[in-house]
DNA sequence: CTGAATGAAAC
DNA sequence: GTTTCATTCAG
């Protein structure tokens, strides 16, 4: 039974200001994207049983200063870290304690703060530097958002693998809040809370906190030009200089300017002109490294920002977020999941490792033809995904990131949208949780080019890919890149996968997804995923998905 | 322990 | 609608 239907793919809204590049008709080269099934696991599931979750998310950056040589960046990671980590900070936790896993935002805020993106002279106070990061946070791009988004669902799946009977107990877990029973103090403790209790623009009493909001807007707007390390120190620096702040000033309360909101871009404007003009003597300056200007090695290394990339908000609603990733995969993470109610496509059993992670997928197409399977992100045609695909089992769906064309050489950059996953350390060989393996790409290929080219390869760790290709690395390379562990295996047990397919850079919006059953499919045998532009090799026709879409991925 | 951010989930 | 708690660590 066809899990797709071509009618059913819905069609973007680029009417939106996400910076997409137009749509056209199937611009692309065929091509083929392959999974290799003795891959290297992608997640890092401690053997040691008292620890509790770790995980690794992320790949991280390379210091701003760091030499363009992928092989010697730093092997930062992000993980969950057991209570037993982090005694030496933040609140003490009972050994057993089960942390919640960390939405996209927190997940974004650690590689930030990991990345070093922000030098400590220019912020190193974290209350701060969380303002600026959430200013910046509000800036990315839609695209470049949902990578953290389905980071977020994979910890949320990781999560609730590790931890099935987990459930989420304000104020029940933590140590700290049996102190509060003691003293009344500590309950009427003043918070911001929830909407409610965050800053309001435009309110008198928060004058003073908006006048010491400046310069986290400034420095958040510098980010988003691109600027990081130090450009950013400096940009900073003569930011202040042309406006009298004093060093550090900060976000921190300060003696407000009585400048408003409106003057901030045009003093950053100014800061860049000065910037600009220090950069003509900066020429002669030995101190700077040559790297520092190097466009290319600018490219490789820092994040830049598309051009119709905004500066930070002013607080009205911005339309790229309308519908986050997240709701489409939305589900109670702490109640295990129960009996599928929904119209069930197939009657594949369930019963496999996929359950642990994707208990209970299903798809109700079946009353819901016109809206089910793809999923556009595109907020005006979403609106009624909910009822498109259960709310109830899709939140344990793994998304699938299908990545665009990549230009040839690019390499991952800390906040790379493609690099999903990333891990350095050994995956046990049980690791058995196919469905999350997140495409990522080889970046040395580029189908532009080379019309011949059909190996885009997913590989399940970023390891190599964080430090360029493998030297090894052939398209035919197995050890190089490879499919999740048992990819293949379970996917040969007809279990769907969903498929999210994700463009950020690419130069076309289009893929051309060979579905023998309406669905994407895997040979089982080699564990190659299929993806062409003509047909396949059956014979069958292909449907046309594009980036946004999500539809599930039928094994067979 | 608190603050800061955003967001998920429970009240 | 409100509250807690995910991350992080200086203060």
């Amino acid at each position: 039974m066809p899990a797709i239907r071509e009618h059913d793919i819905l069609q973007y809204n680029l009417d939106d200001d996400d910076g997409m590049p137009p749509l056209v008709d199937n611009p692309n080269p065929p091509m083929t994207f392959t999974f290799f099934t003795d891959m290297t696991p992608i997640t890092a599931l401690s053997a040691d049983p008292t620890i509790p979750f770790e995980t690794v998310w992320e790949n991280p950056v390379p210091a701003p200063a760091s030499p363009p040589e992928f092989a010697e960046l730093p092997e930062t990671q992000v993980k969950f870290q057991s209570p037993a980590d982090r005694a030496s900070h933040g609140k003490k936790r009972d050994a057993s304690y089960i942390p919640r896993p960390p939405n996209a935002f927190i997940l974004f805020r650690s590689s930030f703060i990991r990345s070093q993106q922000v030098p400590e002279k220019v912020e190193g106070n974290h209350s701060t530097l969380s303002k600026i990061i959430g200013k910046y946070w509000k800036t990315l791009p839609r695209e470049e958002r949902e990578v953290w988004e389905a980071k977020a669902l994979f910890a949320q799946a990781e999560h609730r693998k590790r931890y099935p009977d987990w459930r989420f107990r304000p104020g029940a877990n933590a140590l700290a809040k049996v102190k509060v029973k003691d003293g009344p103090q500590a309950s009427n403790r003043k918070r911001t809370t929830g909407q409610a209790g965050r800053k309001v623009k435009g309110d008198p009493a928060n004058k003073k906190a908006k006048s010491g909001d400046e310069r986290c807007t400034v420095i958040a707007d510098l980010l988003v030009e691109g600027k990081t390390g130090m450009d950013l120190e400096d940009a900073v620096r003569r930011w202040e200089d042309s406006t009298g702040r004093g060093v550090n000033s900060a976000c921190k309360d300060v003696t407000g300017t009585g400048k408003e909101d409106g003057d901030e871009q045009r003093e950053v404007a100014v800061a860049n002109e000065v910037e600009t003009q220090g950069k003509v003597t900066s020429t002669t300056n030995t101190e700077v490294p040559a790297i520092i200007d190097d466009p290319e090695s600018i490219r490789a290394n820092r994040y830049t920002p598309p051009p119709t990339r905004a500066q930070t908000p002013d607080g009205s609603h911005d339309d790229r977020f309308r519908i986050p990733l997240t709701a489409m995969f939305k589900r109670s993470l702490s109640a295990p999941a129960g009996q599928s109610s929904l119209n069930q496509i197939s009657s594949h059993h369930r019963h496999n490792s996929f359950d642990s992670v994707f208990a209970n997928v299903s798809y109700d197409i079946a009353e819901s033809p016109q809206s089910a399977c793809i999923l556009s992100l595109n907020g005006d045609q979403t609106e009624d995904f909910s009822h498109a695909v259960s709310a109830d089992t899709v939140g344990c769906l793994s998304p699938l990131v299908l990545p665009s064309v990549l230009r040839e050489g690019v390499p991952a950059r800390w906040n790379d949208p493609y690099n999903l996953l990333e891990t350095s350390i050994g995956l046990p060989p049980s690791l058995d949780c196919p469905g999350l393996a997140y495409g990522l790409h080889t970046p040395t290929v580029s189908p532009v080019e080379d019309q011949s080219f059909t190996g885009y390869n997913f590989c399940a760790t970023s390891a190599d890919f964080d430090k360029g290709l493998p030297p090894s690395y052939t398209r035919d390379t197995q050890n190089a890149y490879c499919a999740p562990k048992n990819w293949a295996e379970c996917a040969a047990l007809q279990e769907q996968m969903p498929i999210f397919i994700n463009e950020y850079a690419g130069t076309t919006n289009f893929y051309d997804w060979c579905t023998p059953h309406y669905g994407a499919y895997v040979d089982g045998t080699n564990g190659s995923y299929h993806f062409s532009g003509d047909t396949d090799q059956f014979g069958n026709d292909y449907i046309r998905v594009q980036a946004g879409d999500c539809l599930p991925a039928v094994a067979y």
